[in-house]
RNA sequence: GGGAGCAUAGCUCAGUUGGUUCAGAGCGUCUGCCUUACAAGCAGAGGGUCGGGGGUUCGACUCCCUCUGCUCCCACCA
């Protein structure tokens, strides 16, 4: 059979994917196996592939088919998520594009509209999983709108309705003018953000609602709202102050009277001292004027504009409004000055447009209960958060939560099951007939015409918080009492759920919470919190600095196996990736080095008259224990989830170990026959190094793994056992590491003298070397003959190996001015080594008080530095004897 | 403003109870090689006062304090 010199993963990779889902190898059922589950992060329904997709779901898949390669029942659950305002603006700005409204449209209208961008674009990203080798079981995909998922989001309304959690209220909310929507204070992005500050005059009123020459100044950064002010206050221990007491002033433009008034919440020492208090529009003023009794102005309409209560600049955007009402105040006198100033500024996370605090009707949720128990089921380890720093934000985070705003204003999501009577009264039911029937406990004889149910939508988070229960049992959610079906029973809780850290609280603390709530248990066990993708130069990725690669160019130009290794290369656990597309071309290297090892051993023919030559019988035994460590290695570093770190003994054992020593110490002549039993065992160890690569490189170990023997069809590489490590003697490998170091140091003689390769040379041996590696010395070196060094050595190139002394004798090439200045300096340093060792050693404190095996490893230090320095002295004085 | 974290080779990072010659890895760099698996490769080499300062200890990259620089999270000083 020919292989190309070089790896093409185009041609395998969509031919093995079609196996394994013709096979229906990711599907999962339950049995009697232990269940290893994992529940994917919900992309975006209408979302494409991105790196940190590329990131989070790689990760997932390496320890999905880990534990299917470890026996486990292994299932990933995929699916979507409808994420309301990021996929309705979507929608809006696609009917905008062809010039329709979403205010000319009736709610079924647009959600018609809304429906058909999903069908059409909804899990793209799915398929695009599907380049990237993921695999999940595909039958189970979910959607959060799926009709019963969505049944599940009602039940859970409805039972915190019914428990007293949920309720209704009028609170100061972040209002997104883009969105047109109230988001939750989780979803507003905080960010310095430049801008003025307006020092503005108030007059004093004289009682008529006619100024008078004195005045007061505030200061603030949104001038366009003073019409909405409802009072000015100060500081009641603010002696600058006091003779405003009892007065009124006038608001700049429009002479409105306010009252000024005195709260102990205005700090003195900032900006004039003065506040003016807009309840409407300010969080911290709304809280002074419910204390105060203030009366509440709102002139900013849904789309952030002056309404007709501002009686000036109606009709203007709020920033253009602050512009003008510049100049306005300037010519009217009030504007004593203008500074510039920084400032922090909500953002809305979805749109980016500036969040306006705005009271409105929402609907919310309790947290206090379920953030005790979120945290405790944290604090207690029942979940484990990875890295663990996590754990002091989170708790941070769980204690000083506020209460959840759980309405939207939009169509795309499930509707709010509230239902109004004409009074006003509010019913809550899963269903408009259950709503009927309690409405006519309020009101006799009501039909379902006299019932308006409520027309805002829940957030994504409230249906993505039950994504653990409801992809196995939509019946669950709501129904903590309710028996869970089979599958809910075998695959809940979850083993390990792997995504980014800024959805710690929107998601992974509110799934603890639903789990709690309804299972009574953690939804998962592991938390594996990934970093950020960003670019090399440590900037995030995104569209707009087009920094951000296509992650399916990359597959079609370097191959899936070669950008998940990629990506995995750089990546420990919560400090963020810097991707730079040089280790994908590595990840393409690794790929091609394990495509030509298969094909030089493929390539050897067996011949039975062979021997099995004592070089290949040394490398054999020693390449088992070396493997049977680096298993250990991998199993240690994956219960840590040291990813990264299991990857790089892998890489390091098939590239360094495996092909570098291993292949080299046991390959044939050129033409010559391989001995059937080499043969064997390198064949073995190249199964074992297939099955530990697979669940990094799922495409090409299988494609190697499926030509390196006759396979009957439904036989993969990813349902065989993952390599169990052996016994192995640990001096195997250190001797064998001494052969290596040998082997370097004569490769290097030949480097500094300009020997070939090809060119024979003798080996002399002085002091412990161990005898059974020779033969791989005598090969890898190209020695002619090896043996004791005896008599005068100095025509020979000299090197240490441990405390043995190698001589290579060199007639004729060897410089002994040179090699005299080496030996020296050799000496010079192992007596500093030395003196420093004896300093430690006379210490009686360092004697008395270190472990015994210390201070032994310091005689050795001693002893070994002892014989050190006698054979370089030797070698010294029979060199200058020679000269 | 509050909290957390980071600082180790040119770059990205390991360093898991303070003690093996512990100062490491990968990549990059430099030198020599088209050696019959692989130039997407082979062989070799150089490279760091472990951010600065102080302390604890027989012993500190590791623990404590402090300074400097960066990052993230939280937060209603207009």
């Amino acid at each position: 059979m020919e292989l190309p010199a070089k790896y093409n993963p185009a041609e395998t990779e969509d031919k093995w994917y079609a196996y394994w889902l013709e096979n229906k190898f990711f599907h999962s059922e339950p049995d009697s196996r232990e269940p290893y589950t994992i529940v994917i992060p919900p992309p975006n329904v209408t979302g494409i592939l991105h790196m940190g997709h590329v990131l989070n779901n790689t990760l997932n898949d390496v320890l999905v088919r880990k534990a299917r390669m470890d026996g486990k029942n292994a299932c990933w659950v995929p699916g979507t998520d409808h994420a309301s305002i990021a996929t309705e603006s979507k929608v809006v700005a696609k009917l905008k594009a062809e010039g329709i409204s979403k205010e000319d449209l009736t709610r079924e209208e647009f959600l018609r509209h809304a429906w058909e961008w999903k069908e059409k674009h909804g899990g793209i990203i799915l398929s695009q999983l599907r380049k990237l080798g993921a695999s999940c079981d595909w039958d189970r995909t979910k959607f959060t709108m799926d009709p019963d998922l969505s049944e599940a989001v009602i039940n859970t309304f409805v039972y915190f309705y019914n428990k007293g959690y949920i309720y209704r209220g009028v609170r100061m909310v972040n209002w997104d003018p883009v969105g047109l929507t109230a988001v939750s204070d989780e979803e507003v992005i905080h960010r310095d953000t430049t801008s003025k500050f307006y020092h503005l005059r108030y007059y004093i009123s004289d009682g008529q609602g006619n100024p008078t020459d004195k005045y007061l100044i505030i200061a603030t950064t949104r001038p366009e709202t003073i019409m909405a002010d409802a009072a000015i206050c100060i500081n009641p221990a603010d002696e600058r102050y006091h003779w405003l007491r009892g007065k009124k002033v006038l608001i700049p433009l429009i002479n409105k009277e306010i009252p000024v008034i005195e709260d102990s919440y205005v700090e003195m020492e900032f900006g004039t001292g003065c506040l003016k208090v807009t309840p409407a529009h300010d969080v911290n003023d709304y809280e002074i004027g419910i204390r105060h009794n203030l009366p509440v102005l709102d002139i900013i309409d849904d789309h952030g504009c002056l309404n007709e209560k501002a009686q000036i600049l109606v009709g203007e955007d709020r920033f253009d409004a602050r512009r003008k009402i510049e100049d306005m105040l300037r010519e009217a006198g009030n504007l004593e000055k203008v500074e510039a100033y920084t400032s922090p500024v909500g953002y809305s996370e979805r749109t980016n447009a500036v969040i306006e605090p705005r009271l409105s009707m929402q609907w919310f949720l309790k947290m206090d209960a379920l953030a005790k128990d979120a945290l405790e089921s944290v604090e207690s380890g029942k979940v484990k958060l990875i890295p663990d720093k996590y754990r002091n934000t989170y708790r941070h985070w769980m204690e000083n939560v506020r209460d959840w705003c759980i309405s939207r204003q939009l169509w795309w999501g499930q509707q709010i099951p509230a239902y109004y009577l004409p009074d006003g009264q509010v019913v809550v039911a899963q269903t408009p007939e259950k709503a009927l029937e309690l409405a006519r406990e309020i009101m006799p004889g009501a039909v379902a015409e006299d019932l308006r149910q409520d027309e805002d939508v829940l957030d994504t988070w409230f249906s993505s918080w039950l994504w653990p229960i409801s992809v196995f049992d939509t019946n669950k959610a709501g129904h903590p009492d309710a028996v869970p079906n089979s599958d809910l029973a075998y695959y809940y809780p979850t083993n390990d759920l792997v995504t980014g850290p800024d959805i710690l609280f929107f998601w992974v603390a509110r799934m603890i919470m639903a789990g709690n709530e309804f299972m009574n248990d953690v939804p998962f066990r592991n938390v594996y919190l990934t970093g950020i993708v960003r670019d090399k130069l440590g900037r995030k990725m995104s569209k707009t600095l087009g920094n951000s690669p296509d992650p399916l160019d990359l597959i079609e130009k370097y191959g899936a196996d070669a950008v998940r290794l990629g990506m995995l290369l750089c990546s420990s656990a919560g400090s963020d990736i810097l991707y730079d597309e040089s280790q994908i071309e590595q990840g393409r290297n690794f790929c091609n080095k394990i495509w030509n090892a298969y094909r030089l051993v493929t390539g050897w023919n067996v011949d039975v008259n062979v021997q099995q030559p004592d070089a290949s019988a040394v490398a054999v035994d020693w390449f088992r224990a070396k493997l049977s460590q680096a298993i250990c290695t991998v199993e240690d570093h994956f219960s840590k989830f040291r990813i990264s770190d299991a990857l790089m003994t892998i890489y390091k054992l098939f590239w360094d170990d495996f092909c570098a020593w291993y292949l080299e110490a046991v390959k044939p002549a050129f033409g010559a026959g391989i001995d059937k039993e080499t043969y064997n065992a390198t064949i073995g160890f190249f199964d074992a190094l297939l099955k530990m690569i697979h669940p990094v490189m799922p495409f090409i170990t299988e494609e190697l793994w499926q030509n390196m023997a006759v396979r009957s069809e439904g036989e993969t590489i990813m349902n065989q056992r993952y390599p169990a490590a052996g016994e192995y003697r640990a001096e195997l490998i250190s001797d064998f590491a001494m052969a290596c170091e040998a082997v370097a140091g004569v490769r290097n003689i030949r480097q500094q003298k300009n020997i070939s390769p090809k060119e024979q040379l003798e080996l002399r041996i002085k002091g412990e070397f161990p005898s059974g590696v020779l033969p791989v010395v005598v090969k890898l070196a190209n020695i002619s003959s090896v043996g004791q060094a005896e008599g005068d050595m100095s025509a020979a190139q000299r090197f240490m190996v441990s405390t043995a002394e190698l001589f290579v004798p060199l007639d004729g090439l060897v410089d002994l001015g040179e090699e005299l200045r080496k030996l020296e300096a050799d000496l010079d340093y192992y007596r500093n080594f030395l003196a420093s060792v004896r300093r430690k050693l006379s210490n009686e404190r360092f004697t008395a008080n270190a472990p015994e095996a210390v201070v032994a490893v310091e005689r050795k230090k001693e002893s070994d530095s002892l014989a050190k320095i006698e054979s370089i002295e030797n070698a010294i004085n029979s060199l200058k004897n020679s000269k």
